[in-house]
RNA sequence: GGAGAGAUGGCAGAGUGGUUGAAUGCACCGGUCUUGAAAACCGGCAAAGGGGCAACUCUUUCCUGAGUUCGAAUCUCAGUCUCUCCGCCA
């Protein structure tokens, strides 16, 4: 969220940062919105002065008068607040400015590659793609999940159950013993003031599975990722300068309804309303933001590398970015099925969008409460690690190899067969 | 699910209708003292929003939302959350 000091102080960034993101916006009506807003105020905090000069004085001779302003300032509080909150409604749904150094661009054709890692697998034979090999090995049904769920879902089976068990640990392990972030198991279940927090709503309500409850005022989502729920830990906070940077991870399942994705994906584990993804945070002084940025784009690529798993790192483009990104890296694996690279990991850093709309701040070293900088960052998505893994370390035979890295956490088997 | 207690500033914790934005303590910051530090002493220290070039000033905020009143942290109602006890169950 953006403060409205920031836009009415500098409207020509916003016209030209929202401009990179191909979004139309009336910043005419934002201004005229902000002006009637603040006169209504002073408006208000005039009469209420007076009131309250009256209530002080204990004077009754004024108490009629004192009843007539309270009358008054209701009428001014109501087109006030009717005012503020339609102002709000449009600043709670303009997105992120672009960083300057993001390029500009409609879509992901403008994305720019950065660069490319680990060698393509050199297949004798024509390789499989990842649905076909787990299902030859009758450890993904793709068709029981249909019957007992829908359609977007999986059963998974034996090893390879194990494997994303084993794929889960040893991004965890590297990501705690390595990397220094924190080990956190959260709810996955978010009220929808979270849910605004990090930016999922009010745009995006159609992209979630919310809770249906007969109690309670707040809605209930389950969360599309660990983020929600991670960087909110800070939300309504004025947190200790000293314990910045706070680096955190989970692994927890991610619920999407993937609407407006009809026919894109639909086979195999590649796009589904139920994953698995081990998800980094980290909550930093606002102007660390891109050096964490680096380093947390790092950590996930860090993972490839032990997996030996080719990939390439992407800058997105200003139109391709999520909605509270200032900046994005994608890491893409390799698909040799789809001859192609496929995201496996996107890592953003938010600025203090977020943390505006978190209300999460913290001290600086000139004792000014300021909003914190929030990162999030993919690493990785397990279900496409495990498609990932399936595809590259094929065998003619249909076996799969398992990648030097994860057989401490697969009881040291080599392989993996049919049974 | 039944019964009770509670929610106040970064933290702890007073305050039950009238200059209370809120005692006190801790933490934190500045100063005196000291070779330096500690201790002691003195002073400062909430947030959001509005006005002002600024110094500064005004308004709001004691879980949330309604209500009573000239006036609410304090009274009433509803909700949320937390704690204790009992019951039930992973």
């Amino acid at each position: 969220m953006h403060n409205i000091k920031d836009i009415r102080s500098d409207i020509s960034s916003f016209k030209d940062g929202l401009k990179k993101r191909f979004i139309d916006v009336d910043f005419e009506k934002i201004l005229l919105l902000d002006e009637n807003n603040r006169k209504f105020i002073q408006e208000k905090e005039n009469l209420e002065k007076e009131k309250k000069e009256i209530s002080k004085s204990k004077d009754k001779s004024l108490f009629e008068k004192s009843k007539e302003i309270s009358k008054k300032i209701e009428e001014i509080s109501s087109s006030q607040s009717k005012i503020k909150n339609e102002l709000d409604n449009i600043l709670a749904s303009l997105p992120n400015l672009p960083y300057n150094d993001v390029p500009i661009g409609k879509d992901e054709n403008s994305n720019i590659e950065i660069l490319k890692s680990g060698k393509i697998p050199n297949f004798t034979f024509k390789p499989k793609s990842h649905y076909e090999l787990g299902e030859n090995l009758n450890m993904l049904d793709f068709d029981l999940a249909t019957k007992t769920t829908g359609s977007r879902f999986v059963f998974v089976k034996d090893k390879l159950a194990l494997l994303e068990r084993a794929i889960s640990n040893f991004m965890l392990d590297t990501h705690i013993n390595l990397n220094g972030y924190k080990e956190i198991s959260p709810p996955l279940i978010a009220t929808d003031s979270t849910m605004f927090g990090t930016g999922q709503l009010p745009k995006f309500d159609n992209d979630q599975f919310e809770l249906k409850l007969d109690d309670s005022n707040d809605r209930k989502f389950l969360i599309p990722t660990a983020e929600v729920i991670l960087t909110n830990m800070v939300k309504d906070q004025i947190i200790n300068k000293e314990i910045l940077p706070i680096r955190m991870v989970a692994s927890t399942p991610c619920f999407r309804k993937e609407a407006g994705s009809y026919g894109k994906d639909t086979k195999g584990m590649i796009r589904q309303h139920q994953f698995y993804k081990v998800e980094m945070v980290s909550i930093v002084e606002p102007n660390q933001c891109l050096a964490e940025l680096d380093r947390m784009t790092n950590c996930a690529t860090k993972i490839l590398d032990l997996l030996k798993l080719p990939y390439r790192k992407i800058i997105l483009c200003s139109g391709d970015m999520g909605f509270s990104a200032e900046k994005t890296f994608d890491i893409e694996v390799w698909l040799p099925s789809e001859n192609k690279y496929r995201e496996i990991s996107s890592c953003s850093s938010c600025g203090s969008f977020q943390a505006r709309r978190m209300k999460a701040r913290y001290k600086n070293s000139k004792k000014e409460t300021v909003f914190v900088g929030t990162l999030n960052g993919s690493g990785l998505a397990v279900g496409r690690t495990i498609v990932a893994i399936l595809e590259n370390y094929q065998q003619e035979d249909g076996s799969i190899l398992i990648p030097e890295a994860l057989k401490p956490y697969m009881n040291n088997i080599d392989k993996i067969n049919k049974i």
